[in-house]
DNA sequence: GCTACTTCTTGTCAGTTTGACAAAAACATA
DNA sequence: TATGTTTTTGTCAAACTGACAAGAAGTAGC
């Protein structure tokens, strides 16, 4: 089996990423309308081959991200998600691809870029219901990301991430809902975001969110990165949304 | 920066295989000395390139496993660790690595294989500590691997895969202090173990494990792979083992 | 201004789970 | 038979959860 001169294989790189983020108290994943072969015209994640042999993954990650959605996001916190290397994934070839995962605030609507002919924010509903068919194994890739920010929400203090520099309660809840894919009580919920330590702070005083009711009061991320206790996502229900009554 | 005859690079890729297991109640990982540059002589995690560029990389840590260590793993249920893809982690050029982790129950001393002048179980301790050092960026792989173990037993009924096709609670309770790196009351873990659906099914009659004592009741594993509600880990204490009382 | 309506926030209460610990059960050994 | 060890079953107060009532603090309609 050992050769003197052999030599390994050298393996096409690429890097895929699924940003999520809440419009509307929807889950969306960023997309991008292919602008080439393979999969032309069909929607994808944003990603793409290593530029030099010595780029590192992150860096491909985000350059790409800029390339192709013009979105700025420097700050943009990349989590590794997976390494998805199903020979045959990619009709050239064999394409070794690592996902990255981020969260992202409420960000404006991308417009396109070089490689991709189109960016913009879809609903995770059609993507995981497979009305709108992604090239590549994405769909996979964005399931599992889906399912590694749902555990990721029982754990730490990310949920922060998806507001904005301020928020309220309640949109933390809208938060938990829409990632979880349930409905919670919002006086449980308020109960227990208040005694998890370190979680929120109060940032200032109360300011209308909606037209109507009560005011709610405002918070920012506190220090706490590691929820202990974690936040137990209740048990799943067959029928999608889980009522909270 | 779209040339029109622009070609990505390709990208050395290896896996690395993190094996834990229990001995004597302590932590093992499963390690070789290399018998080839870099690192020659250094002790490293089992692992290797991808023979051909069509070989998935599951079947490439189970091949190089063999090869080196001569265990017969077919079973093993190899769960995708990470990506290591620091340039200059490796002095021979971009090597970018896949690690894997699997849980073992108690194997026998493995023999040396080919590219591996000699195999065998070493306490993780050793590891973590920096006493006994890792080749390449191998000691942080192992932590990974530590790290995601810990988290695997608290949400998956993954100790049992520790155990034996049958074992006693207290064998139970090894595998989770030994791995948690704390002691725990052994009547509330009794407790929580049994109440855990679907966990643990009994298997057969007692029979000693130790000379003295109480013969223990056996069990094998049962269906439940996702343990809810998990079993939650104590929180830290400054100082290395938790005392129970 | 007053009432209705909405949302946010604070409580209440019974049932469950946890952490700490006592004590019985079931053996081996002296 | 007495002693020691390990396993297993309980006990009890404290903490936590899920379900729900009700007060607080605004806007909108009349």
């Amino acid at each position: 089996m050992s050769d003197d001169r052999w030599e390994p294989p050298a393996i096409l790189l690429a890097v895929d990423l699924v940003i999520l983020t809440l419009r509307a108290s929807r889950l969306h994943v960023l997309l991008v309308e292919r602008g080439v072969e393979p999969y032309e015209g069909a929607q994808a994640l944003p990603g793409g081959f290593l530029q030099h042999s010595q780029e590192s993954l992150v860096a491909a990650a985000h350059r790409e991200l800029a390339e192709e959605t013009d979105l700025d996001v420097e700050t943009l916190r990349l989590e590794q998600l997976g390494v998805y290397d199903n020979p045959g994934r990619d009709p050239r070839g064999r394409v070794v691809s690592v996902a990255f995962l981020a969260i992202a605030p409420r960000l404006p609507e991308p417009t396109a870029g070089t490689d991709a002919a189109d960016a913009g924010w879809q609903p995770t509903d059609l993507v995981l219901s497979g009305e709108l068919e992604l090239a590549f194994d994405h769909r996979r890739i964005v399931t599992d990301g889906i399912e590694r920010a749902r555990t990721m929400l029982e754990h730490s203090a990310l949920a922060t991430a998806f507001c904005g520099p301020t928020f309220t309660i309640t949109d933390l809840q809208d938060v938990y809902e829409a990632v979880w894919g349930m409905s919670l009580d919002p006086r449980n919920f308020y109960r227990k975001i208040k005694k998890t330590d370190g979680f929120i702070l109060p940032a200032g005083s109360a300011r209308r969110k909606a037209a109507t009711g009560r005011p709610a009061r405002l918070f920012r991320a506190g220090p706490r990165e590691v929820l202990y206790p974690p936040m137990i996502r209740p048990a799943e229900s067959p029928n999608g949304k889980e009522p909270a009554q």
